[in-house]
DNA sequence: TTGTAAGCGTTATCAT
DNA sequence: ATGATAACGCTTACAA
């Protein structure tokens, strides 16, 4: 059992407030009763009871991380820099991988909040719903503490939105294939959250101001269930033999970008030369296949650092932006030839 | 702010001993009143302040989860499948990603366990150096609370290891390889961790008991630096020649098999006629290669699971025990043809 | 500069 | 079956 400052004021023959005011650092203590209190602790130590003093100050000075799946490697990195920034500015983080599923979530919460975490990050736009009754839940906590979304834009008092631009990276992205030559272009995703709706969104408006014909024909839902590479190019063969050709793709992640490239290599089509190929994340994952896959960054990285001085200054009551965009930028390897 | 027990038991106008009866289901409740209360609970809600509760239990029902980089691809699925086996425990995860330097650590440590969690799961072999000095605030964190290690093992009381036979997995994998008839097989690895330095010992024990010679010219250490696939294939390229031949690589990771994957690729070398490659944890990255990796399993799942049994046990009382070895297994895949 | 004492929201041990 | 009340370790007015 580790030293209490009741402990501690008995050795040192003061008050405990005494010790609580050298422990706190406040000024308004003679130097040579610190020195007394410090000794005693170099020699004992001493570490303080955070429940305790959370009942004092009523905070725990944590923050709780919500995400679906922290093994995604996507949701990983974010989780990694979030617990590092907040690491660095006196918190914690209280990892709580919820799933997919909005019960499971629901009552996930409701047990977060009760640890009187200071505030909720939610990790990846999965947390959006499309209706107002889904997001019912994220009104509910911004209640009780502030709210910081990642990668999604939910507007609501005391909720925070930091995410990068989808919509633009993915518009972008598609006018340089189309410009570039390649207008036949598929479009695979999987996933239809917030941040899955805009990069879809993106694509179209793409090709609807560049006047491409049919392009709906070419985007392609790859079902949720098929998680191996070669299944998913499998599924990719499957489709382009029902008679549709394209000598682009345009993926929502990287995992599908390389299942692209993995289509290409089955199917002794050439990349680049014959089929150009863009993912998103720029994740490890890009450097793994051959050629390495050209992909959307969305400084990931800055993100986080913003999400969390947003949320500190909230904390100590500052007014913040409610929502932050981040630009993405298209980084070019050997998928593609633009 | 939410409800306390003082609040509800002033409206069900009984004392805060019954209130906290009726929610621990305590038996010795009248029916009637535990449906007052209920129905107070159910109309105002409720949530419990966990830190006053932890003053009382001297438990915060929470785990620390110590890992030096939850972005990494192996430790992020470490991190998942343990916070899902916690959660299902009625335990929750402070996670604290500490980097690799020693000191940095030891301050994290202390901040962790002023925390009051209930134990302490070290995530990865990182977390073990090979002297006894280095590896002391590990048995100081001990005498506070039950310390686990994943994929490492360290013996002391209240230290609890739970990790795969690395040293057989890996005397397995190059023995299929030798009997297939590669013996001048190339070692890669960048980690001198305690699973590192197991791994190794594995491959010699190996090519020892297969009386191959010459195989210590062929262990070669990528420099931690190179963290790009390209760049560590480069790398394996000047090696090769500096007239090194070898028909086989053997890596302690998936990323260096990938790498290696990479090489061959870049020299036109047949994979896996002229070369075959074995990599290590069966991760994701397995699949993004063509032809895909052959890799070796180590089995996290379960012994996530058996860690978190372990440590339930432990914090309950019961006798557990502090050594548990899981075998690895072989996934072959198509970079092997044995 | 230092001490006293109230308060934070529980649990648990007594009585009744 | 229920109620008082101490205890947990800390912070923080308020007094001295």
């Amino acid at each position: 059992m580790s030293l209490t400052i009741y402990d501690i004021s008995e050795k040192a023959g003061v008050s405990i407030a005494t010790v609580s005011r050298v422990l706190n650092g406040s000024t308004k203590v003679k130097e040579s009763t610190r020195q007394k209190i410090m000794d005693i602790i170099d020699e004992f130590g001493y570490t303080p009871n955070s429940s305790a003093r959370a009942m004092g100050l009523k905070s725990m000075k944590t923050i709780g991380i919500l995400c679906a799946d922290s093994s995604d490697i996507f949701l990983a990195k974010a989780v990694y820099f979030l617990e590092q920034n907040l690491q660095a500015n006196g918190y914690e983080s209280l990892l709580c991988c919820t799933g997919y599923n909005l019960d499971v979530r629901r009552n996930y919460i409701n047990l977060i909040l009760s640890k009187k975490v200071d505030g909720l990050i939610l990790v990846g736009s999965n947390f959006i719903g499309s209706t107002e009754e889904e997001n019912a839940y994220i009104r509910d906590c911004s209640e009780k503490v502030p709210v910081m979304i990642l990668n999604a834009s939910y507007h609501h008092e005391n909720v925070y939105s930091i995410l990068s631009d989808d919509v633009n990276s993915m518009y972008r992205a598609t006018t340089d294939m189309i410009n570039s030559g390649i207008s036949d272009v598929l479009y695979l995703y999987n996933s239809t959250s917030y941040s899955g709706r805009k990069k879809l969104d993106g694509f179209r408006m793409a090709m609807e101001s560049h006047k491409v014909k049919g392009y709906e024909d070419l985007i392609l839902k790859v079902p949720e269930e098929l998680t191996e590479m070669e299944s998913i190019a499998n599924y990719i063969t499957n489709f382009a033999k029902e008679d549709h050709t394209f000598h682009g793709v345009i993926a929502s992640d990287d995992q599908l970008g390389i299942a692209a490239v993995k289509y290409g290599q089955q199917n002794q089509i050439s990349i680049p030369k014959d089929l150009s190929v863009i993912g998103y994340n720029n994740s490890i994952l890009t450097g793994c296949c051959t050629p390495e896959l050209t992909s959307i960054d969305n400084q990931l990285e800055a993100q986080t650092r913003s999400l969390v001085k947003t949320l500190i200054g909230v904390l100590s009551g500052q007014d913040m932006p409610q929502k932050t965009v981040f630009p993405g930028n298209l980084v070019r390897r050997k998928t593609t030839e633009f």
